[in-house]
DNA sequence: CAGTGAGCGAGCTTCCGCTTGACTT
C-alpha cells in the first residue's frame, strides 16, 4: 500500500511521474479544475464582498469520489498541480473538496517532467499560496461578471443567445477592424523596373543577370520616359558589396507557434493541430501541448545536442537557451518537444506523423548552429541617367547550419523569390544589355487573419491562454453566434500594363493576372461588426486591447500580496456595472441603417438594416409608405455586408426569385439560395452552373437545364428494385443508385453501359462497403449500417443507437428486418423534432399569468 | 435553396480556464 498520494492535473502526466517515484507514491489526476462557479446568475454575491459560490462540476463527481477514497487510504497527500495561477487554484479547490488543510498540505511544483526535477521538487515542498489563489479567484469572478452582464445586454438590445466576454469580444473586434482597414485601403499602382543582361558564368555559358530598379515609378508616362532614356545606354558595374549574413533558428514550439506553423506548412486548423498534438501527448511522444514556454529542460538540451552531433556532426551543435518574451506567459511547462529526440518518426495516422515531424525538426533546429550566408549587392550605373542605378542581388549559403532541417515559413506570401548565386562579376565591368521591362504593380492591402494568425495576435496582446486559443476561435465562429466566418474567395482577373525595351524599341502590352484569391481567412459577419461596434461604443474600456494587460498587473499585485482581491474587484465592478445599467435602460438597439438611394419609380428609400434575423436591404420607410403598405425586405447573400453593399447590388437582391413560366403545368422559377443560384422546376431544384448569371437565365435556358437534369435522373436500369441513373459529374462519369454515387472506371463506356455492367459496378461498390451496408432508405437519408460494434442507425450525419431486443443489442440480421417506421420511431426518441418539417410556430394561447410573472411585468418600466 | 423583419409575451441563452469524456464510419 502506498503511503503517499500525489495529485497532478493530467492523467498522462500522472502515468509518467508514477514511474519516476516508485511504489511509495500513487499518482492520480484531477483532470483539470474540479470545481467552478455555480452555473446560474447568483454564483457571485456582489453585495457581499464578491463571495463566490463554487460547486463541483457535474462531470467531476466521479473523479472527486475516487480521490476522496485515495485520501482516506494514504498517510500524506501531495498537491502537484501546474505551477501557475490556475494550478494553484486547483490545489486549493482540491483542499476544499477533499477536506485537506491548505495551510499544512504539501504543495510541490516542477516545470519539467524529468526524474531529477521531480525528485528535487519532492525535497522542497511548500504549502498552497493563498495570494496566488486569490488572484485566480479575482480573474474567475471578473470574467464571469463581465461575460454575463455584457451577454445579457446583447440579449436585450440585439438578439438572444449572443455572447460577449473579455477574450472573445476582443477577438471579434480584431477581425472587424482588419476588415475595415482592408475596405478603406486604396490600392495604388506603380511601375517596377527589371533589366536582364547577358553575362558569362564560370563555365563560360551565357546566363541572364537580373537587376531591378531601386525606386518605384508612379505613372506609365514616367516609366516610358525612363525606358526611353535607357535606349543606347551603357551599363557599368559601380560597386559590388559582399556582406556575411547569419540566420538563427527560431525557438521551439509553444501552443501559439505550433498552431501557426501547422497552419502554414500543413494547412491544419488550430483545432486539428490541438487534437493531433493531444494524441501525440497521450501516446507519450511529445511533452505537454498547451504551453506558453519556449524553455527546454537541461536533460532535453543535452540529449538534443547529442542527437544533432550523431546525425550531422559536432559543428552543427549550438546550445541555446531561449528566453520567453510573450506578454502574459506563466511558463508552467516546457516548450513542446519530442519526449525522446531519437524518435525521428512515430507510429500513428498521417496527421500525427506529420505534426510530430514538424515538432522534431523545430526542436532539433533550435539547438543547431546559425546558418551562414553571403549576400552580394551589385550596383549598376546607367550612363544616360547619372544618379540612377539598378541593383542585382545574390545570396550564397556558406554553411547551412539549422537550415539543414528546418525553415520557418512566412504568413504573408510576399514574392520572396529565392536569390541564387551570381555569375562572376567585376567592378567597372560593362554589362551587355538584353532587355528591360517596366511592369505595373499594385500596393497590397493588409491580409486578413487566418485562425492561427488571430491566435498569434491575441497572444501578443496577452489575451487568452494556450488552453483556450482553439476554443475561442471556434466560439466566435460557432453556428448561431456567427460573429466570424472562415471563407475562401475566388479571385478576379486584374489587368496590368507592361512596357518592354528591347532592340532599342519600346513595346506596350496589357496583361491580366488573378488577384484577391483567399483561402481560409477570417471575415466578420454583419452580426459580428454590429455587436463589436455596440460593445465598443458603450464599453470602450473592456474592448480596449490593453484591458487584459492592465488587469493582469492588478492580479499580479494580488498574487504578490500587496492588494486585496475583493477590493480590486470592487474598484473595477461598480463603475462597470453602472454603465451596464445605464446601457440597459437607455441605449438604442443598433439598427445600423445606411441609405443607399431611392428606388426608381416609387421614390422610396433603399437602406440597409440589421434586424433580429440578420442583415437586410429594406425598401421604404414607415414615413414614406402609404398606410397598410409594408416595407419590402431582401436578405443579403453570403459574402455581402451591409457595410459595403451598394445600390446596384442591393436592387438585384429584389429581382430574384423570379417566375419564368410554366412547363408541363409545373412552375419554372429562377433564384439564388443558400447553395447558390438555382432553377426550380415544381419541387425540384437544379443548380445553375458556376459562372452563369442567374439573372440572365431565360425560360429557354431553364428548360435546357431541366432536360439535362432529367436525362441524368431518368432511370436507365434498376437493381434490387431501386432505379439506376447515370451522368457526368465533377469527378467524371458516374452511375447513381440508392443515393450512392459510383464512379464509372475508364474501361467502361458510359453511353453504352449495359444493365449487367451496372450491376457489376454496384456489387463491386457494395462489396467494398459490405461491412457498412445493410439497408438504405434513399429519400430519408436514413440507413442501418454495420459498425465495429454492431449495427447502428445513420440519420443524416448522426449515428444513433438501435432499439434493444429483450435488453440485448440487436444482431445485424435483426436490424435488417426493421421497418422504416420502426426506425423512424427510434430516431425520434433520440432526436426530438427529427422529422418536424417546420417547428410549430403558433403556440397555445398564453397561460394565465402566474402572480410572479404578473409582478415582474408590472415592475418593468418602459423608458 | 423562402420568408421572416418592431416589440411583447415566458423562459431559455452567456463568461474564461483547467482537463479528457466517448459505442460505432
Amino acid at each position: 500500500m502506498s503511503k503517499n498520494l500525489l495529485i497532478v492535473e493530467s492523467p498522462a502526466k500522472a502515468k509518467t511521474i508514477e514511474k519516476f517515484l516508485g511504489k511509495d507514491f500513487a499518482v492520480r489526476s484531477s483532470y483539470g479544475h474540479v470545481r467552478d462557479l455555480d452555473k446560474g446568475n447568483q454564483a457571485v454575491d456582489v453585495k457581499n464582498g464578491f463571495s463566490p459560490k463554487y460547486t463541483i462540476s457535474p462531470e467531476k463527481h466521479k473523479v472527486v469520489k475516487e480521490l476522496k477514497d485515495w485520501v482516506k487510504k494514504v498517510d500524506e497527500v501531495w498537491l502537484a498541480t501546474d505551477e501557475d495561477r490556475e494550478g494553484e487554484a486547483i490545489s486549493w479547490h482540491l483542499c476544499e473538496v477533499l477536506g485537506l488543510d491548505p495551510k499544512s498540505t504539501k504543495r510541490i511544483v516542477f516545470r519539467e517532467i524529468t526524474k531529477p526535477a521531480i525528485e528535487k521538487a519532492v525535497q522542497q515542498p511548500r504549502t498552497v499560496d493563498l495570494n496566488l489563489v486569490n488572484a485566480q479567484q479575482a480573474r474567475r469572478v471578473l470574467d464571469r461578471l463581465v461575460g454575463f452582464e455584457l451577454s445579457e445586454i446583447l440579449w436585450k438590445k440585439v438578439k438572444g443567445k449572443l455572447s460577449a466576454g473579455r477574450v472573445q469580444s476582443v477577438a471579434v473586434k480584431l477581425v472587424v477592424e482588419k476588415e475595415r482597414e482592408i475596405n478603406s485601403f486604396k490600392s495604388e499602382a506603380y511601375f517596377k523596373i527589371e533589366a536582364l543582361f547577358d553575362v558569362k558564368n564560370e563555365q563560360g555559358r551565357t546566363v541572364s543577370l537580373k537587376a531591378e530598379g531601386t525606386d518605384r515609378i508612379k505613372t506609365e508616362m514616367d516609366a516610358e520616359t525612363f525606358l526611353k532614356k535607357c535606349i543606347g545606354a551603357a551599363y557599368k558595374i559601380q560597386s559590388i558589396d559582399v556582406k556575411p549574413l547569419k540566420r538563427r533558428p527560431t525557438a521551439p514550439f509553444t501552443t501559439s507557434t505550433i498552431q501557426q506553423e501547422a497552419s502554414r506548412k500543413l494547412g491544419f486548423s488550430v483545432n486539428r493541430t490541438m487534437v493531433t498534438a493531444q494524441k501525440l501527448y497521450e501516446a507519450g511522444f511529445i511533452t505537454y501541448m498547451r504551453t506558453d514556454s519556449i524553455n527546454l529542460s537541461e536533460t532535453a538540451i543535452a540529449s538534443i545536442s547529442q542527437e544533432i552531433e550523431k546525425l550531422f556532426g559536432k559543428k552543427y551543435v549550438e546550445v541555446r537557451r531561449f528566453k520567453g518574451k510573450s506578454a502574459n506567459a506563466q511558463e508552467a511547462h516546457e516548450a513542446i518537444r519530442p519526449t525522446y529526440i531519437e524518435n525521428q518518426t512515430v507510429p500513428g495516422d498521417r496527421d500525427e506523423k506529420r505534426l510530430y515531424e514538424l515538432i522534431w525538426k523545430r526542436t532539433i533546429a533550435s539547438q543547431m548552429a546559425d546558418a551562414e550566408l553571403e549576400k552580394t549587392v551589385v550596383d549598376i550605373g546607367i550612363s544616360t541617367q547619372p544618379g540612377v542605378s539598378l541593383q542585382a542581388e545574390g545570396e550564397v549559403l556558406k554553411f547551412d547550419g539549422f537550415l539543414k532541417v528546418y525553415l520557418e515559413s512566412n504568413d504573408d506570401d510576399e514574392e520572396d523569390e529565392a536569390q541564387g548565386v551570381l555569375p562572376p562579376l567585376k567592378v567597372g565591368q560593362v554589362l551587355p544589355f538584353n532587355q528591360m521591362k517596366a511592369t505595373e504593380r499594385f500596393t497590397r492591402p493588409p491580409s486578413r487573419y487566418s485562425e492561427a494568425g488571430l491566435v498569434k495576435k491575441l497572444e501578443e496582446l496577452g489575451i487568452g491562454r494556450p488552453s483556450t486559443y482553439a476554443p475561442t476561435i471556434s466560439k466566435i465562429m460557432e453556428e448561431g453566434r456567427g460573429y466570424v466566418v472562415k471563407e475562401n474567395r475566388d479571385g478576379a482577373p486584374r489587368a496590368f500594363r507592361e512596357l518592354t525595351l528591347k532592340d532599342a524599341q519600346i513595346s506596350k502590352k496589357e496583361l491580366s493576372e488573378m488577384t484577391g484569391v483567399i483561402k481560409g481567412r477570417l471575415f466578420p459577419t454583419d452580426m459580428g461588426s454590429t455587436v463589436s461596434d455596440f460593445l465598443d461604443q458603450h464599453f470602450d474600456k473592456i474592448m480596449d486591447y490593453k484591458f487584459t494587460a492592465e488587469i493582469e498587473k492588478l492580479f499580479d499585485d494580488i498574487a504578490a500580496g500587496s492588494r486585496e482581491w475583493t477590493e480590486m474587484l470592487g474598484t473595477f465592478y461598480w463603475p462597470f456595472h453602472e454603465i451596464v445599467e445605464e446601457t440597459m435602460a437607455n441605449a438604442d438597439r443598433p439598427t445600423r441603417e445606411r441609405i443607399l438611394g431611392k428606388e426608381e419609380g416609387t421614390g422610396y428609400s433603399v437602406l440597409t438594416r440589421m434586424t433580429r434575423l440578420g442583415p437586410v436591404v429594406q425598401i421604404g420607410t414607415p414615413e414614406e409608405l402609404i398606410p397598410g403598405e409594408k416595407p419590402r425586405y431582401a436578405n443579403l447573400k453570403p459574402g455581402q455586408s451591409i457595410e459595403t453593399i451598394e445600390m446596384e447590388e442591393a436592387m438585384k437582391l429584389f429581382e430574384l426569385p423570379k417566375i419564368l413560366g410554366d412547363y408541363r403545368s409545373q412552375e419554372v422559377a429562377v433564384g439564388t439560395g443558400r447553395y447558390g443560384p438555382y432553377v426550380r422546376f415544381g419541387e425540384k431544384f437544379i443548380s445553375i452552373p458556376k459562372g452563369e448569371d442567374p439573372l440572365s437565365v431565360t425560360l429557354e435556358r431553364a428548360l435546357e437545364l431541366i432536360e439535362e437534369r432529367e436525362k441524368v435522373d431518368a432511370p436507365v436500369a434498376s437493381y434490387k428494385g431501386f432505379p439506376i441513373t447515370k451522368g457526368t459529374g465533377r469527378f467524371g462519369p458516374f452511375i447513381k443508385w440508392n443515393d450512392t454515387f459510383i464512379n464509372v472506371p475508364k474501361k467502361y463506356n458510359l453511353e453504352t453501359l449495359t444493365p449487367e455492367e451496372m450491376h457489376e459496378l454496384i456489387e463491386g461498390k457494395m462489396e467494398k462497403e459490405a461491412n457498412r451496408y445493410i439497408q438504405n432508405w434513399p429519400d430519408e437519408k436514413i440507413s442501418i449500417e454495420n459498425g465495429r460494434w454492431g449495427p447502428f442507425i445513420r440519420f443524416k450525419k448522426d449515428m444513433l443507437k438501435l432499439p434493444r431486443l429483450d435488453g440485448q443489442k440487436m444482431s445485424p440480421e435483426d436490424a435488417a428486418l426493421l421497418s422504416l417506421e420502426d426506425v423512424k420511431k427510434t430516431i425520434e426518441e433520440q432526436v426530438p423534432d427529427a422529422f418536424a418539417k417546420k417547428a410549430p410556430v403558433k403556440k397555445a394561447p398564453a397561460k394565465k399569468a402566474a402572480p410572479k410573472a404578473a409582478a415582474a411585468k408590472g415592475a418593468k418600466v418602459k423608458k
